[in-house]
DNA sequence: ATGAGGGCATAAGCTGGGCTGATGAGTGAG
DNA sequence: CTCACTCATCAGCCCAGCTTATGCCCTCAT
């Protein structure tokens, strides 16, 4: 069995155009002409010309027709925007994080998170903030609950995000989101093919493919399967949850991994949910903020954007922040 | 009301490295070592460092901690790389989208695509295609579904993609995935905090932001929509699918859109789904290819490669692959 | 202890992609 | 007819990033 082949496979710079280009090709999409795409990113317009020529022509595909009065996307130019799109907002999300991250102490607006929130979630918060209030400078931390907390306490955070059962003492906290765990497995497994619920005892019992110790997603499975006999010896243990995905793509067996993280994977059918009975793998992702200093201000317009409807029997906590 | 400040904000290559450098980031992540990826990416050593060094200096973050027997991500680094891979992800799409449109007519898999699937789904199974069997030749022709039928028929292509309520005759026909619509608002609409479903009667009394006539979307809200006495008039008609989107989001009102056009949205937040009774949103999404000429060879590992385990509830199509 | 080997940094020199600015040509409106 | 808009072409320049060569640091095995 040779399942680490995760060498990347050829360069994509070569084939894939630049963020400037994609960006470019976005405007001219939006403006209908490159002069005008040109002008919005602060480029001449021979600069425009040339460059979507040499998208076109590494690409080998024509992708703006251009006439006398302007440009509009041939079909398969379209479709290109389309997938450019998806990389341009990934790095919007990568900026806004990297913005956060490197942002100083003085910032406005501290925020400390736990790593699955700043993974996933922060990154568009941010860009939704961005665009709601422009000049709000973010400043991210990110770590473990203790820290979050300690930061907060600390006056050196004005806004934290937690995962896990328990709101550290001292916090008031508001649920902003679930992580759902959800059980996947290569689109080859046996299981792929299931129809009826796997028992909670029948998963305690399987080997699975799992990060190791001390991974917040572990720590919840683990409490979840407790009463059914505990989590059964990992059939491989990873590093990474990169590559505790590829090795349940690769159909090394099946695994339990945050909703979060195998989204795209379940989209595209390269992994493969598999409905679960008996156990309840979900685990709440909090706002978090010192008691009684109800989050104002900057921090009050990002948790404003966190707020999520109330999941349908999620009755069990308050239906407005509330302090703890 | 100015809702037409979609001009997209700074431009991202300055701050963003280019699509090299985040394969050099991850390559360093996977391998713990510069002049290992420099290695892997058929780059020299010194390039790999300049090239972290210089994103360091860019970013204004330390990624990685060089020590005399390795490097490793430093906590920024790891985040960074996270989300660096999301782009690299979508790179991916990006490059094996590209390549299946620039194929010749002469390639081994010909597949002709309706545009939801082309866009949406078709580089995710290619990226897996690619995986698997990594020199077939893949080309793509993107189009409706006559188009599609046509192309088949023709036998210049080899396996189809259709959506939609009806199977173009003289095909055979397996659905692989299911389009589903939801009806979205923007975070600060009542609809958003709405937990009682919206009755399918007064979703037709409500004014929409919707695309053209014409678009798949509406035609599928038009026929859900007839037995409660219709779509009432727009609120605003929009000519693509990202401009509803922003309009939307910036509060403009509900619009009804594909599941797979707003997962990103709906993650995070910056849209919510409203849940709706009595009416049924979806489309089918099928594989189609002429009738009698069940798929094999290549055809066949693409669609092995779509094949989504049976919904719950779904009970009216066959549970395999089935003639028409 | 000492040399080998792997890891990283620095320096010098080259190359080419991509920019600007000027210019020309096609089209449609007034 | 002329203006205003579009895009293409050309010449020249600049700098980001590459390679090769070298040196330092650390560890491990002999």
């Amino acid at each position: 069995m040779s399942e680490e082949h995760e060498g990347r496979s050829v360069r994509l710079g070569d084939r894939v155009p630049d963020l400037a280009g994609l960006q470019l090709l976005l405007a001219v999409a939006r403006l209908g002409s490159l002069g005008g795409a040109a002008r919005e990113l602060g480029i001449s317009q021979p600069a425009a010309s040339g460059r979507i020529r040499s998208m076109e022509r590494r690409l080998g595909l024509a992708l703006v027709d251009r006439s006398p009065r302007g440009s509009r996307l041939t079909d398969s130019g379209a479709l290109v925007t389309d997938w450019a799109r998806r990389i341009v907002e990934a790095a919007e999300a990568f900026d806004a994080g990297a913005e956060a991250l490197r942002g100083r102490r003085d910032s406005r607006l501290r925020v400390a998170a736990s790593l699955t929130v700043a993974e996933y979630l922060l990154p568009g918060w941010l860009i939704a903030l961005r665009r709601g209030r422009p000049d709000t400078a973010v400043s991210l931390q990110a770590g473990n609950s203790t820290m979050v907390a300690e930061r907060l306490l600390a006056h050196e955070a004005d806004l934290g995000f937690v995962e896990g059962p328990a709101v550290p003492p001292g916090l008031g906290a508001a649920v902003v989101a679930q992580d759902r765990l959800v059980v996947v497995v290569g689109a080859g497994h046996p299981w792929a093919k299931r129809r009826r619920p796997v028992p909670a005892a029948e998963l305690a019992t399987t080997g699975l493919i799992l990060r190791e110790e001390g991974s917040g997603t572990r720590q919840v499975l683990d409490a979840a399967l407790a009463p059914h006999g505990g989590l059964a010896p990992p059939l491989l243990e990873l590093a990474s949850t990169t590559a505790v995905k590829a090795a349940v793509v690769s159909g090394a067996g099946p695994s339990v991994l945050s909703e979060l993280a195998v989204g795209e994977e379940l989209a595209a059918h390269r992994l493969v949910k598999v409905p679960v009975e008996g156990v309840r793998l979900r685990r709440d992702l909090r706002a978090v903020w010192p008691t009684g200093h109800r989050p104002t201000g900057p921090a009050r317009d990002l948790l404003s954007l966190t707020r999520r409807p109330p999941g349908p029997g999620g009755a069990a906590q308050s239906s407005g922040p509330r302090e703890a």
